[in-house]
DNA sequence: GCCACCGTTCGATCTGTATCGAACAGTTAG
DNA sequence: CTAACTGTTCGATACAGATCGAACGGTGGC
Protein backbone atom coordinates (compact mmCIF):
# COMPACT_ATOMS: atom_id res chain seq x y z
CA UNK A 1 0.00 0.00 0.00
CA UNK A 2 2.69 2.08 0.04
CA UNK A 3 1.60 5.95 1.83
CA UNK A 4 3.73 7.76 -0.47
CA UNK A 5 0.93 7.08 -3.00
CA UNK A 6 2.80 9.97 -5.35
CA UNK A 7 -0.28 11.57 -6.27
CA UNK A 8 -0.45 13.64 -9.46
CA UNK A 9 0.25 16.74 -7.64
CA UNK A 10 0.29 19.59 -10.00
CA UNK A 11 3.00 22.89 -9.49
CA UNK A 12 1.16 25.98 -8.50
CA UNK A 13 2.97 29.01 -7.78
CA UNK A 14 3.64 31.41 -5.33
CA UNK A 15 1.61 34.22 -6.05
CA UNK A 16 4.41 36.72 -5.34
CA UNK A 17 6.21 34.98 -8.50
CA UNK A 18 3.32 35.80 -10.89
CA UNK A 19 3.66 39.16 -12.51
CA UNK A 20 0.35 41.41 -13.48
CA UNK A 21 0.32 40.88 -16.85
CA UNK A 22 0.80 37.04 -16.50
CA UNK A 23 -2.96 37.51 -14.38
CA UNK A 24 -4.55 39.78 -17.10
CA UNK A 25 -3.09 37.35 -20.39
CA UNK A 26 -4.85 34.26 -18.59
CA UNK A 27 -8.23 36.22 -17.64
CA UNK A 28 -8.38 37.30 -21.28
CA UNK A 29 -9.89 34.69 -23.04
CA UNK A 30 -13.48 34.26 -22.83
CA UNK A 31 -13.73 30.73 -21.58
CA UNK A 32 -11.24 31.00 -18.88
CA UNK A 33 -13.04 34.04 -17.51
CA UNK A 34 -16.45 32.29 -17.60
CA UNK A 35 -14.12 29.08 -15.60
CA UNK A 36 -13.43 32.06 -13.05
CA UNK A 37 -16.50 33.28 -12.90
CA UNK A 38 -18.52 29.95 -12.06
CA UNK A 39 -15.60 29.28 -9.06
CA UNK A 40 -16.16 32.19 -7.82
CA UNK A 41 -19.69 31.69 -7.67
CA UNK A 42 -19.97 28.22 -6.77
CA UNK A 43 -16.68 27.52 -5.05
CA UNK A 44 -14.63 24.79 -5.63
CA UNK A 45 -15.45 22.21 -8.33
CA UNK A 46 -14.68 19.18 -10.00
CA UNK A 47 -12.87 19.46 -13.20
CA UNK A 48 -16.44 17.75 -14.86
CA UNK A 49 -18.02 19.69 -12.97
CA UNK A 50 -16.53 22.78 -14.17
CA UNK A 51 -16.69 21.24 -17.90
CA UNK A 52 -20.27 20.44 -17.49
CA UNK A 53 -20.55 24.33 -18.26
CA UNK A 54 -19.98 24.10 -21.70
CA UNK A 55 -20.09 19.79 -22.53
CA UNK A 56 -18.91 21.03 -26.24
CA UNK A 57 -15.29 21.87 -25.75
CA UNK A 58 -12.87 18.61 -25.26
CA UNK A 59 -11.32 17.27 -22.37
CA UNK A 60 -7.54 18.39 -23.72
CA UNK A 61 -8.62 21.83 -24.63
CA UNK A 62 -10.11 22.71 -21.36
CA UNK A 63 -7.64 20.90 -19.36
CA UNK A 64 -4.92 22.88 -21.20
CA UNK A 65 -7.17 26.23 -19.81
CA UNK A 66 -6.79 25.02 -16.26
CA UNK A 67 -3.06 24.51 -17.21
CA UNK A 68 -2.97 28.66 -18.33
CA UNK A 69 -4.92 29.48 -15.43
CA UNK A 70 -3.04 27.26 -12.52
CA UNK A 71 0.02 28.48 -14.21
CA UNK A 72 -0.94 31.79 -13.53
CA UNK A 73 -1.94 31.83 -10.45
CA UNK A 74 -5.31 31.88 -10.68
CA UNK A 75 -7.04 28.56 -9.51
CA UNK A 76 -5.48 25.38 -7.45
CA UNK A 77 -6.07 22.07 -9.06
CA UNK A 78 -5.74 19.04 -6.55
CA UNK A 79 -6.39 15.23 -6.20
CA UNK A 80 -9.32 14.44 -4.76
CA UNK A 81 -9.66 10.35 -5.15
CA UNK A 82 -10.49 9.45 -8.68
CA UNK A 83 -11.41 13.02 -9.41
CA UNK A 84 -9.29 16.60 -8.89
CA UNK A 85 -10.93 19.82 -7.56
CA UNK A 86 -10.42 23.31 -8.74
CA UNK A 87 -10.24 26.07 -6.35
CA UNK A 88 -9.81 29.90 -7.10
CA UNK A 89 -7.20 31.17 -4.89
CA UNK A 90 -9.18 34.50 -4.03
CA UNK A 91 -7.64 35.24 -0.70
CA UNK A 92 -4.25 34.76 -2.22
CA UNK A 93 -4.59 36.60 -5.07
CA UNK A 94 -6.85 39.29 -3.13
CA UNK A 95 -3.94 40.11 -1.24
CA UNK A 96 -1.31 40.58 -4.38
CA UNK A 97 -3.42 41.92 -6.43
CA UNK A 98 -5.87 44.10 -4.46
CA UNK A 99 -9.34 44.66 -5.88
CA UNK A 100 -8.17 43.17 -8.78
CA UNK A 101 -10.48 39.87 -8.60
CA UNK A 102 -13.64 41.41 -7.85
CA UNK A 103 -13.53 44.24 -10.20
CA UNK A 104 -13.26 41.48 -13.39
CA UNK A 105 -16.15 39.65 -11.63
CA UNK A 106 -18.14 43.04 -11.06
CA UNK A 107 -18.03 43.51 -14.59
CA UNK B 1 -7.30 76.51 -47.44
CA UNK B 2 -10.37 74.29 -47.75
CA UNK B 3 -11.48 73.77 -44.13
CA UNK B 4 -12.12 70.27 -44.54
CA UNK B 5 -8.24 69.10 -43.61
CA UNK B 6 -9.46 65.10 -43.44
CA UNK B 7 -7.07 65.04 -40.65
CA UNK B 8 -5.63 61.72 -39.96
CA UNK B 9 -8.55 60.87 -37.47
CA UNK B 10 -8.42 57.29 -36.19
CA UNK B 11 -11.34 55.00 -34.81
CA UNK B 12 -12.47 55.23 -31.30
CA UNK B 13 -14.83 51.88 -30.09
CA UNK B 14 -17.77 53.42 -28.08
CA UNK B 15 -16.74 51.52 -24.80
CA UNK B 16 -20.13 49.98 -24.32
CA UNK B 17 -19.02 47.56 -27.23
CA UNK B 18 -15.34 46.54 -25.79
CA UNK B 19 -15.87 43.72 -23.80
CA UNK B 20 -13.72 42.87 -20.79
CA UNK B 21 -11.26 39.81 -22.20
CA UNK B 22 -10.25 42.52 -24.91
CA UNK B 23 -9.51 44.92 -22.33
CA UNK B 24 -7.41 42.81 -20.83
CA UNK B 25 -5.70 41.29 -23.19
CA UNK B 26 -4.59 44.59 -23.86
CA UNK B 27 -3.21 45.19 -20.85
CA UNK B 28 -1.27 41.70 -20.56
CA UNK B 29 1.60 42.95 -22.78
CA UNK B 30 3.99 44.48 -20.08
CA UNK B 31 5.33 47.19 -22.73
CA UNK B 32 1.54 48.25 -23.39
CA UNK B 33 1.03 48.10 -19.51
CA UNK B 34 3.41 50.47 -18.92
CA UNK B 35 2.27 52.70 -21.38
CA UNK B 36 -0.61 52.40 -19.68
CA UNK B 37 0.83 53.33 -16.17
CA UNK B 38 2.67 56.40 -17.86
CA UNK B 39 -0.49 58.22 -19.18
CA UNK B 40 -1.82 57.92 -15.67
CA UNK B 41 0.60 59.31 -14.03
CA UNK B 42 1.80 61.81 -16.40
CA UNK B 43 -1.59 62.37 -18.39
CA UNK B 44 -2.06 63.43 -21.57
CA UNK B 45 1.21 63.34 -23.85
CA UNK B 46 2.42 62.70 -27.34
CA UNK B 47 3.83 60.27 -29.08
CA UNK B 48 7.26 60.71 -29.02
CA UNK B 49 6.66 61.42 -25.14
CA UNK B 50 5.46 58.37 -24.60
CA UNK B 51 8.30 56.22 -26.88
CA UNK B 52 10.54 58.14 -25.19
CA UNK B 53 10.38 55.61 -21.85
CA UNK B 54 12.09 53.05 -24.66
CA UNK B 55 13.84 54.81 -27.26
CA UNK B 56 15.03 51.04 -28.56
CA UNK B 57 11.92 50.37 -29.86
CA UNK B 58 11.12 50.65 -33.47
CA UNK B 59 8.26 53.42 -34.73
CA UNK B 60 6.38 51.09 -35.68
CA UNK B 61 6.23 47.98 -32.97
CA UNK B 62 5.08 51.24 -30.96
CA UNK B 63 2.79 52.45 -33.31
CA UNK B 64 1.19 48.94 -33.27
CA UNK B 65 0.79 49.07 -29.49
CA UNK B 66 -0.68 52.08 -29.37
CA UNK B 67 -3.56 50.49 -32.25
CA UNK B 68 -4.25 47.30 -29.80
CA UNK B 69 -4.93 49.99 -26.94
CA UNK B 70 -7.19 52.13 -28.76
CA UNK B 71 -9.06 49.51 -30.72
CA UNK B 72 -9.37 47.99 -26.98
CA UNK B 73 -10.72 51.24 -25.94
CA UNK B 74 -7.79 52.09 -23.37
CA UNK B 75 -6.51 55.26 -25.00
CA UNK B 76 -7.07 57.91 -27.48
CA UNK B 77 -4.90 58.48 -30.25
CA UNK B 78 -5.73 62.10 -31.98
CA UNK B 79 -3.99 64.81 -34.30
CA UNK B 80 -2.59 67.55 -33.00
CA UNK B 81 -0.87 69.49 -35.54
CA UNK B 82 2.37 67.89 -36.62
CA UNK B 83 2.22 65.29 -33.83
CA UNK B 84 -0.29 62.95 -31.90
CA UNK B 85 -1.47 63.30 -28.30
CA UNK B 86 -2.31 60.53 -26.62
CA UNK B 87 -4.98 60.41 -23.20
CA UNK B 88 -6.24 57.72 -21.40
CA UNK B 89 -9.58 57.07 -21.25
CA UNK B 90 -9.99 56.87 -16.99
CA UNK B 91 -13.49 58.51 -17.09
CA UNK B 92 -14.82 56.38 -19.28
CA UNK B 93 -13.11 53.21 -18.20
CA UNK B 94 -14.15 53.92 -14.45
CA UNK B 95 -17.63 54.15 -15.81
CA UNK B 96 -17.49 50.68 -17.88
CA UNK B 97 -15.63 48.94 -15.78
CA UNK B 98 -16.02 50.21 -12.21
CA UNK B 99 -12.32 49.29 -10.26
CA UNK B 100 -10.33 47.81 -12.76
CA UNK B 101 -8.31 50.52 -14.18
CA UNK B 102 -7.37 51.16 -10.24
CA UNK B 103 -6.61 47.94 -9.37
CA UNK B 104 -4.24 47.37 -12.39
CA UNK B 105 -2.39 51.05 -11.59
CA UNK B 106 -2.62 49.54 -8.29
CA UNK B 107 0.04 46.80 -8.55
C1' DG C 1 -6.03 -8.42 -10.75
C1' DC C 2 -8.72 -6.24 -14.11
C1' DC C 3 -11.45 -2.81 -16.11
C1' DA C 4 -13.92 1.52 -16.35
C1' DC C 5 -13.31 6.25 -15.12
C1' DC C 6 -11.22 10.97 -14.69
C1' DG C 7 -8.12 14.05 -16.24
C1' DT C 8 -3.39 15.33 -17.97
C1' DT C 9 0.12 15.13 -21.49
C1' DC C 10 1.72 14.52 -26.19
C1' DG C 11 1.94 15.68 -31.00
C1' DA C 12 0.18 18.00 -34.97
C1' DT C 13 -2.12 21.75 -37.08
C1' DC C 14 -3.90 26.32 -37.40
C1' DT C 15 -4.60 30.88 -36.21
C1' DG C 16 -3.13 35.13 -34.28
C1' DT C 17 0.16 38.31 -32.51
C1' DA C 18 4.85 40.51 -32.05
C1' DT C 19 8.40 42.52 -34.41
C1' DC C 20 10.82 45.38 -37.65
C1' DG C 21 12.20 47.85 -42.06
C1' DA C 22 10.41 50.34 -45.71
C1' DA C 23 6.94 52.94 -47.84
C1' DC C 24 3.41 56.34 -47.27
C1' DA C 25 0.54 60.56 -45.71
C1' DG C 26 -0.33 64.75 -43.26
C1' DT C 27 1.80 69.02 -41.19
C1' DT C 28 4.75 72.78 -40.60
C1' DA C 29 8.97 75.48 -41.55
C1' DG C 30 11.68 78.12 -44.74
C1' DC D 1 7.11 74.37 -53.57
C1' DT D 2 10.31 71.74 -51.27
C1' DA D 3 12.25 69.60 -47.45
C1' DA D 4 12.19 67.94 -42.75
C1' DC D 5 9.41 65.89 -39.26
C1' DT D 6 5.86 62.88 -36.92
C1' DG D 7 3.58 58.86 -36.82
C1' DT D 8 0.66 55.17 -39.32
C1' DT D 9 0.29 51.43 -42.56
C1' DC D 10 2.12 47.70 -45.35
C1' DG D 11 4.44 43.35 -45.98
C1' DA D 12 7.31 39.64 -44.40
C1' DT D 13 9.00 36.77 -40.87
C1' DA D 14 8.96 34.46 -36.50
C1' DC D 15 6.95 32.84 -32.55
C1' DA D 16 3.32 31.87 -29.20
C1' DG D 17 -1.18 30.13 -28.13
C1' DA D 18 -5.70 27.61 -29.31
C1' DT D 19 -7.61 23.46 -30.62
C1' DC D 20 -8.38 18.56 -30.89
C1' DG D 21 -7.62 13.39 -31.14
C1' DA D 22 -5.01 9.88 -29.26
C1' DA D 23 -2.07 8.03 -25.89
C1' DC D 24 -0.84 7.72 -21.10
C1' DG D 25 -1.24 7.25 -15.88
C1' DG D 26 -3.25 7.10 -11.47
C1' DT D 27 -7.62 5.66 -8.82
C1' DG D 28 -11.50 3.12 -7.25
C1' DG D 29 -15.09 -0.44 -8.05
C1' DC D 30 -15.83 -5.11 -8.59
Amino acid sequence: MTTSTTSRELAHPDLSDVELPTVLFALSDAARLDLVRELAAQGPLTVAECQSADPTVPKSTFSHHLKTLREAGLIRNEPAGRQRTVTLRKDELDERFPGLLDAVLAT
